[in-house]
DNA sequence: GGTGCCGCATGACATCTGTCATCCGGCACC
DNA sequence: GGTGCCGGATGACAGATGTCATGCGGCACC
């Protein structure tokens, strides 16, 4: 018989990371062995523990699990990648799987899921939801460029022209235009949309 | 010795559902009874089993936590009500405890609380984070009234003008006038700050 | 019965936003 | 060496947004 499967669970809300251990620890198999609540303390952790699979949720401060993935993928590659987040936004899906990530699940699926994907990821399956698979090649890629990415999210949380303008050093005419193309890119009407519509995407 | 305590735990997330019911399920004394993954199902599913105490999640299709409390509450006065939420938001605080909720708690907080809270709220204590608690008597009560409200949270998603009137069945003056002293009131300089703050502080 | 707040409305005004044409330098690609 | 995209900029214009004064009817509270 086999060793258990060394996980590293990466999840800012204490409750739920305790609680997803809990599930994982009711499994033979696997034994959470490391729990970090930010995405910066990732590496370390999984060096420190020799971690099997790290599981990794998107929404952390610190540092995103995406970007937590990415930095796995290029110094421990043997770590398989499990991304697991709220929101099941196909650009978030697009970019965890060109960070590394073998799993993506969301956390409206069934617990089942995630003890299952663990397994399948070390058996060197890749485990993504079909529907969000579509969703994400229908979508194509993020049509923005970085400058209009940023520009966006700085308007997100309602700065005027003027204060963007100063806080990224440009003429106000300029995060204009940007924030114009951005708004037609995206096919919407105005900024407060174009932020909607981003986010929704995962191109924010 | 006394019997277990008979516990529901409503929350959308299936994956986040079953780890606390995992979670609770270590616990000698307690026993998740029935889960519900909408608002609307808490009543009958509180009903139906005769539960001790209801563990609600605020963010949740349906209805919302707090609605689900109040009416758990008006219906089920024996009912201890738990609400659990993701955002510390004063409002939510306020809000909860007007509906009849026994114990507030943020899914930040360690996980050992929850089962903590379901004790203490079964023994008649109530349990809110002080901290919290400062920050919701600190912020004061929602200063809009309702139709702001409404035409805030109407204007949330980057509608115009034009688009909120009709919809809401007013001429545009009368909802930039709304609107206006919304922003006022909540001392920002645009609606999409509006809508920040309103959603930050749980007046939405 | 007066006072004050709310919902709703209008009109006028100033400012902010979004669009468009046009320009420049840099860089990549054929 | 031409073509095209990106970052950055200007100026002009139309339309959307925010402010303010003012008015009305309804309702609650003293």
């Amino acid at each position: 018989m086999s060793r258990t499967i060394k996980v590293l669970l990466a999840e800012d809300q204490a409750m739920v990371r305790e609680a997803l251990a809990a599930l994982l620890g009711l499994e033979e198999d696997i034994e959470v062995v490391a729990q970090v609540a930010r995405g910066d303390e990732v590496l370390d952790a999984a060096r420190a523990h020799g971690v099997d699979v790290a599981l990794l949720d998107i929404e952390m401060p610190g540092a995103t699990g995406i970007e937590a993935a990415a930095l796995l993928h290029r110094e421990l590659p043997a770590v398989k990648l499990v991304v697991l987040t709220t929101f099941g936004r196909p650009g978030y899906l697009r970019s965890a799987m060109e960070s590394g990530a073998d799993a993506f699940l969301v956390k409206d699926a069934p617990a089942a899921q995630l003890a299952d994907a663990v397994r399948r990821v070390l058996a060197g399956e890749r485990v993504i939801d079909p529907t969000l698979a579509a969703a994400a090649l229908a979508d194509g890629a993020n049509p923005l460029t970085d400058r209009e990415r940023e520009i966006l999210r700085a308007a997100a949380d309602g700065s005027t022209n003027a204060e963007l303008a100063t806080a990224l050093h440009l003429s106000q005419g300029t995060v204009r235009n940007y924030l114009s193309t951005a708004i037609q890119k995206l096919a919407v009407r105005n900024r407060a949309e174009a932020v909607q519509v981003a986010r929704n995407k995962g191109w924010l």
